[in-house]
DNA sequence: ATGACTAATAGTCACTACGACTATAAAGAG
DNA sequence: CTCTTTATAGTCGTAGTGACTATTAGTCAT
């Protein structure tokens, strides 16, 4: 890094938070509809500049806060997906911007605030289009989270602090779009040291009809080794 | 994004490259000795400044090449790590720096460059300590590679053209600090249809003493699947 | 040459993980 | 009750892989 050879140019930095979660059996992003120009009206990931005095991270946080009024973040996982840093992205200056993945349980409802007319759950497959170059960021961050779900234990931080294997399997098949088998599903999830552990009290939870479903709670662990892995959208052959 | 409400601060944008290769059996690192303040004489991950027209990847590329002058990038491959922006990395102005991990085969001799007194091949495990956060942005570096050696092809990107499966061996075993076995390296290696292909002239290549081994070429695919997972440290029970 | 040494390649065996199932248990709805 | 629904238990066959042994094809020394 050289300060004094070169002469260096400012620019703005901002962050950008694809929320995701899943409600009702299908995902969901949080957008906001922007009151400002360039893109007003438009729907757009939340996001906002950095402030001289924070990392991206907290920004992050505090942006996220105030454009959609949540203000339970406590079983938010936040996560640095990439920085998206081509010029021309915003039509009017040169910004940076550093983007999340973020995982939440249990959305609650948000409501605009700050700059941001509006704030809401979309479902993910009606997101788009989104203002800027949000539509690629948010695929990114499926992407990534998808990715991240067959070798880590992320997919809890979908989930409230107490849940059933059924809830947490539809977690898996939501993101990824699949269906899997319930019994092998719960052999490996069970299998995993530290993945899920069991709430002692013979807890139970019931949705409606059937079996009353055991309750569980995240383990220690984070990694998933060996892996779950998605299962591969290839025919069989005849 | 809102431009309108808030002023925005300006920020210092910079890349930072932890480049790395295997020579000799050992992972080494690519680093420059700093020629200015502040950390003039300490050695750091070669890096600058991001110009207005370019983006970072852009940017780590031309920094690359100027402050190391190596002119063969062809092999080079670039993935962007993390954005690193905590306030007071810097210690003279707000710096937020977009960091690379970035691989090379056959490492060719650098040298110092722009602000760059020298540059120079670095065992990792030497390497430490560098200037300002290079320390553990170098660790992430290590840890994302060593992780993405597991389910994808990256492998071959430490490798030249053409190699022998020792020497795809050579560079897991390398960055992962651990030993394999020989014939199950290679016989999951030529299971996984399109990680490598053999060169089909019986073309051999010879190191030394030994049996010559056949050559190979990296394939088209890029994911490994299933994956080839790292040994865990676990000693096993008694 | 001849034998020692080295490294690549071939093949075996047992065990684990997992996909595809079938069967049973425990609830609510009619 | 019986039917439906969902959770949970268990079975079977196979792919993948860790830990080996064996063979092949070269160099290096004598």
């Amino acid at each position: 890094m050289d300060y004094d050879k070169y002469a260096y140019e400012p620019f703005a930095v901002t962050v950008d938070l694809a929320v995701l979660t899943v409600t009702e059996g299908a995902l969901h992003a949080l957008l906001v509809e922007r009151g400002q120009e360039p893109y007003a009206g438009h729907w757009a990931l939340p996001g906002g500049f950095v402030h001289p005095d924070e990392s991206a991270e907290t920004a992050a946080r505090r942006e996220l806060a105030e454009e959609t009024g949540l203000s339970d973040l406590s079983g938010l996982h936040l996560e640095q997906l990439r920085t998206y840093s081509e010029p021309g992205r915003d039509p009017r200056m040169r910004v940076v911007s550093v983007a999340f993945a973020a995982l939440l349980p249990d959305p609650p409802e948000p409501h605009g605030g700050s700059d941001a007319a509006d704030a809401r759950w979309v479902p993910y497959d009606r997101a788009r289009p989104l203002a800027f170059d949000h539509d690629r960021i948010l695929a990114d961050a499926h992407e990534r989270v998808g990715a991240k779900l067959e070798y880590t234990c992320l997919a809890t931080a979908f989930c409230p602090p107490e849940f059933t294997l059924g809830e947490l399997q539809q977690v898996y098949e939501t993101v990824w779009g699949t269906t899997l088998d319930r019994p092998n599903f719960r052999r490996k999830v069970l299998a995993t040291p530290g993945f899920v552990e069991a709430v002692p009290g013979a807890a139970r939870l019931t949705g409606g009809r059937g079996k009353p479903a055991a309750l569980y709670r995240a383990g220690p662990a984070t990694a998933l080794h060996p892996p779950l892995l998605r299962p591969s959208p290839e025919g069989r052959p005849a």
